[in-house]
DNA sequence: GATGAAATAGATCGTAC
DNA sequence: GTACGATCTATTTCATC
């Protein structure tokens, strides 16, 4: 786990915010010097606490205004069963990712599609294809809200 | 819904691997000039299709190693007792992500907390706490992939 | 809309503290 | 680890097609 001290913690603040802030402004948001927030800003993707820069799209405008959360148990859950529908899952252009769980079911897949129509498709055709699928629920998501921030649960620590 | 040309969705398409691309390189990967790719990627922009530019931050670097899914029932299900715990939910510093979604639950909250005792203490103690919540299930989220391209359903327009 | 050149602004690196 | 300043590179604007 990365030590993470204050200035790094406020570079993350201002970089969740986002994300194309100039190296200048998050120095000057930040009150250090360009040259040290581009060195630590680079450090905290050496380090991989920073993975990489992801653009935001707006589902609806990008013609899929239905989420649905789809939790699937697999039959048997091997391993080989598991691994398998994951890669399958995750290969979907109407997935926008993939939970694997304990509980109740395996996985939960967030898909994004055009209308209701298409949901119930590819709930009834595709999913229940797979021979390993043994039960399908499907949640329609009315809203997703993305946490702004994520705050280190680290505490801060002297690097001085 | 946005119409989104070739061009629009070869941008996005290369803003998904990396958005921190230079206009440069997204000009050069899409085979225009820096100055068209600049003018695209605002218009983009501007229609709403990005949203903003975010960070990708890895929870477990950042001392939140243990995910869980957290379904809840909320009793009456009422708009005042949703937005009320949609409202506190979404700013939890626990919380990732809250899905709104239809079916058994009303919420399906998204939290990233340091180990599993922080994960039971917040499942029994806070949640709980709130009197409209009527039904908690934890999932724990052993692994969570996201799509790195979501293309556009909408059909390719022709723009010129 | 798209282009290419010119002006503005930012990123980056060497050197010093 | 940090700051300053010079250099290199990218962004942005504008006249033109």
């Amino acid at each position: 786990m990365a030590e993470l001290d204050e200035l790094d913690q406020a570079l993350l603040r201002e970089l969740q915010r986002d994300a194309r802030r100039t190296n200048r402004e998050l120095a000057a948001a930040t009150g250090v010097s360009p040259s040290t927030s581009l060195e630590r800003v680079r450090s905290l993707r050496e380090r991989g606490v920073i993975r990489g820069f992801l653009v935001d799209l707006d589902l609806e405008e990008v013609g899929r205004p239905v989420q649905a959360l789809i939790a699937v148990r697999i039959r048997p859950p091997s391993r080989a069963n598991i691994e398998a529908f994951r890669e399958w899952a995750s290969r979907l252009p109407e997935t926008v990712g993939v939970f694997v769980v304990s509980g109740g079911e395996d996985f939960l897949i967030h898909v994004a599609v055009p209308d209701n129509k298409f949901l119930y498709a590819f709930v009834i055709d595709r999913l229940t294809q797979r021979p390993e699928v043994a039960d399908v629920r499907t949640s329609v998501v009315y809203e997703h809200i993305r946490s702004p921030v994520i705050e280190p649960a680290t505490p801060a620590r002297r690097r001085r």
